[in-house]
DNA sequence: TAGATACGACGAACTAT
DNA sequence: TAGTTCGTCGTAT
């Protein structure tokens, strides 16, 4: 058992699946679903208090104003960035904690802190994250009320001990509904019994055979054997079923695709026009709703179970797919998809098979389930989501949320080294912080461009150079006070003495490096995350890079609290200059620099490599680059270097093209043969080597397949000094005979409402008119006016959408846009007057 | 229910002629 | 009509 008995006490590691906080005639509470090996456990703290802090010189007036009020006031030996000391007001309701707030911000009273929801706090301030241990009375109920819970975590922040977690059940589910009116179809459930899934430890091997699934079916039917199929009469009877379902298997989190916004979304309605209430929750809570201020987007709490939806949860992990439908996620990631493949008419389908197929529906709706459970377990989203819980603190279902995340590291820290936040700023100063360095090209063709990068730059600029608020506060009081100390004496001489302890950023900003917390946070990460990938631990590596690289951005924007220009300029002007600086260093090594952006520097070869050979260049030079960089910070900031470049790539050949119509070289395009050890140019197989594409058309996917798929090979035939023209000339017969019709497609998305395009009405724009003007006449209900995707091809009578082509397509254009730009990106390195060589070939053909 | 900026390509709309 | 600017999208880092 994980449980170690204490007293009269047994300590109980679980994992936090919801929190939740209420205003009750005893105070605040607190509900935390905390999930356990044994079972689920509810966890009441009650009598709480919220919390605000103002500073002490604002105390007269705000006594004054919340007079009578219903709170206790207390000084606190914290300092707010001002450097005023200050005090806590407590409150033990929330919603006094509010109004409060409120009526001091109308008199310009700043209540610091405020707006952190307390049960964040509670957890935070105990630095208690995604886990946690309880001290449970031994006479155990699945209730619990005021006891005491503790972090997980023991020395460091992110080494939070997760072996004694226990496993979590998780559902997947899905429902299938009519596309006009409302009405509900089925509902499918899958889970295993031997999880499988939820397991925090090492992945099982899969157990398809310990399958737990269910269709729940309107109306009346077929019974089969593959499927286990129940039959209800009502939607009603349908949805109690489906409920009772979830009440006997009891899971942790529950799974599925799209399953906040539609499926339980749906649910909800239903259950609401139904008149029975909708009680997913554990002990048959019933579920609650928010939404975001446009009312586009709905947010759901189930009480004890979190909610994870496939598509957020695989952007949170950064997985980028051309789209993130079902079919194609599971195309990509399990290389098999849905029952019905068209989706075109995939919604017609479904109404005709409830109609005279229900098996078939059945075998449907169940597959759908076991794709999304396929997909969470091949890419290990449940651990994924566990782990970031485990380092940020944030609730399991939280999509996004790097500035709450932020504020759970650094709150409780910042509070321990006698400071208090400061509030958002209202009138954010100097918005604008420049971004990345990227340097102008050499456009040409290459052999051997060795391409070293600095290792997470920012985070490392971050530790080097003391980039933090805190030490940017101290650093701001720091001159303040040396501005009014008289220039001569026995102060001045102090200062002098200390003035070693702190640093210069940029746009004025100075760090008092001992004041620091950002360098040992970014630090614990950094050697947790080597740790992970050492132990294959993916998703806790790709937890741990996250939420570092996301310390640049949260500081840069205004929706942080500690916004504030200077942080991000020290971050990246600080990049710029060791960008320069390591350009003018290789330059005086004889190297040619032929581009570099951000954080990475591309180098032109002195001759011609073999890969091994690159591979000891490459080595030496990033070695010796590294100890410069040692040298020179430590010289002269007397601070350790935390910056780390690497040799990455060797391009046995390379492409930085030219800007069309001009002579100068693009940024953030270009591509490159990766040779692997067998390489032979002779005789290249397959696998002996790898293309890389950057910004170009093969990895944008608003170009269309057949001009993609052009360029992959054409640059191929070049890399590989193979005759490249017969290609393109075929290329472009086959297009005029019609044979790649089924790849001249356009994909593109919609991003504003379709009554939004005014100004100019872009082709993708005009087909999704088109497309919508068609649905109409057919009777069909409009599918773009809130954009989203629009497939569509080049006619003769301009764009068509897909839904109703039927103009011949242009091929002409087709040449012209898709073909001819590709063809002059690159023949223009390869033949004298290569782009006139290239459109006379193209006209005359 | 707030991570960032830099960049290129294209087509539509606008402007000078 | 040719050249320029603007709007939009997708991408690199």
């Amino acid at each position: 058992m994980n449980q170690a008995v204490a007293g009269n006490t047994i300590e109980v590691p679980g994992v936090i699946l919801t929190r939740q906080m209420q205003d009750t005639a005893d105070g605040l509470t607190y509900i935390f679903w905390i999930a356990t090996a044994d079972c689920p456990i509810k966890v009441k703290q009650t009598q709480q208090e919220a919390v605000f802090l103002v500073e002490n010189i604002a105390l007269p007036k705000v006594r004054n104003l919340l007079a009578g009020g219903k709170y206790r006031e207390k000084a606190l030996p914290l300092k707010s960035f001002n450097q005023q000391a200050v005090s806590a007001l407590y409150f033990r309701d929330y919603r006094d904690l509010r109004q409060a707030a409120s009526l001091l911000q109308k008199h310009q009273i700043e209540p610091l802190e405020y707006d952190v929801r307390p049960v964040d706090r509670y957890l935070m301030e105990r630095f208690i994250t995604g886990s946690v241990l309880l001290d449970l009375p031994t006479d155990l109920q699945k209730e619990a009320q005021n006891i005491r819970m503790r972090t997980t975590r023991r020395k460091k922040t992110s080494d939070a001990d997760d072996r004694l977690m226990p496993s979590l059940k998780v559902v997947s589910f899905d429902i299938e509904t009519s596309m006009v009116g409302d009405h509900l179809y089925a509902i499918a459930v899958h889970c295993t019994q031997h999880d499988g899934l939820g397991r925090s430890g090492a992945m099982d091997s899969a157990r398809q055979y310990d399958a737990k699934s269910q269709v729940f079916m309107l109306g009346q039917g077929e019974k089969i054997s593959d499927v286990p199929l129940l039959y209800c009469p009502t939607e009603r009877s349908l949805i109690t079923q489906f409920l009772d379902w979830v009440q006997a298997e009891d899971p942790d989190i529950l799974i599925g695709w799209n399953c906040i916004n539609f499926d339980l979304r749906f649910l909800e309605r239903k259950c609401q026009s139904l008149g029975m209430p909708f009680t997913i929750g554990r002990g048959s809570a019933v579920a609650q709703w928010r939404s975001s201020a446009n009312n586009n987007q709905h947010f759901v709490l189930v009480p004890g179970r979190a909610v994870l939806d496939g598509i957020d949860t695989l952007k949170t992990a950064t997985y980028q797919l051309e789209s993130f439908s079902l079919e194609n996620v599971a195309q990509a990631l399990l290389k098999r998809g849905k029952l019905i493949h068209d989706p075109h008419d995939r919604g017609q389908e479904i109404t005709r098979l409830f109609n005279e197929d229900k098996p078939s529906l059945a075998r449907y709706n169940l597959e759908d389930c076991v794709l999304v459970w396929d997909i969470f377990k091949k890419t290990e989203l449940i651990q994924f989501a566990l782990q970031r819980s485990t380092v940020t603190g944030l609730p399991l279902d939280k999509i996004g949320g790097s500035v709450l995340a932020f504020e759970n590291l650094y709150l409780p820290r910042l509070h321990r080294q006698g400071y208090v936040a400061p509030n958002l700023p209202q009138n954010p100063q100097g918005v604008g912080s420049p971004g990345g360095y990227v340097m102008d090209s050499l456009p040409g063709l290459y052999d051997s461009v060795l391409v070293f990068d600095f290792k997470s730059l920012y985070p490392s600029i971050i530790r080097t150079f003391h980039v933090d608020p805190y030490a940017l506060a101290e650093g701001d009081a720091y001159k303040t006070k040396k501005k009014n100390t008289p220039t001569t004496g026995v102060e001045q001489a102090s200062f002098q003495q200390g003035s070693e302890d702190y640093i210069d950023g940029f746009r004025g900003a100075t760090f008092r490096i001992p004041c620091s917390i950002l360098p040992d946070l970014i630090e614990e990460i950094w050697q947790a995350r080597d740790i992970a990938k050492k132990q294959n631990n993916a998703p806790l590596s790709q937890a741990l890079k996250i939420i570092m690289n996301s310390f640049y951005g949260v500081m840069g924007t205004p929706g942080c609290r500690f916004f504030d220009a200077r942080l991000p300029s020290s971050i990246t002007l600080r990049g710029h200059e060791i960008l320069m600086q390591t350009r003018r260093l290789l330059e005086a090594e004889g190297y040619s620099v032929i581009y570099g952006d951000t954080d990475s520097i591309f180098v032109l070869a002195k001759r011609p490599l073999l890969p091994h050979e690159a591979d000891v260049t490459g080595a030496k030079l990033a070695h010796k680059l590294n100890s410069w960089w040692q040298d020179h910070i430590l010289q002269t900031y007397g601070v350790t270097s935390a910056l780390e470049l690497e040799y990455e790539t060797h391009y046995s050949r390379f492409v930085m093209p030219r800007i069309r119509g001009s002579m100068e070289g693009t940024k953030k395009r270009y591509a490159g043969l990766v040779c692997k050890p067998g390489f032979d140019i002779e005789n290249p197989q397959e696998d002996s080597y790898e293309l890389v594409f950057k910004g170009l058309e093969t990895v944008r996917t608003d170009w269309t397949q057949a001009a993609r798929s052009f360029q992959k090979q054409l640059y191929r035939l070049v890399f590989l000094n193979q005759p490249w023209k017969d290609f393109v000339t075929q290329t472009i017969t086959a297009l005029r005979a019609g044979e790649l019709d089924n790849s001249l497609v356009f994909r593109k998305r919609l991003r504003r409402k379709l009554m939004d395009y005014q100004k100019n009405i872009p082709p993708h724009a005009q087909a999704a008119f088109k497309a919508d003007q068609w649905l109409r006449q057919q009777g069909l209900p409009e599918q773009y006016q809130q954009g989203g995707w629009i497939e569509y091809c080049y006619t003769v009578n301009g764009p068509e959408p897909l839904e109703c082509l039927v103009s011949p397509l242009d091929y002409e254009t087709y040449i012209e846009k898709q073909i001819a730009p590709i063809v002059d990106g690159i023949a223009c390195f390869l033949e004298e007057n290569g782009t006139d060589l290239t459109s006379n070939q193209l006209s005359l053909l």
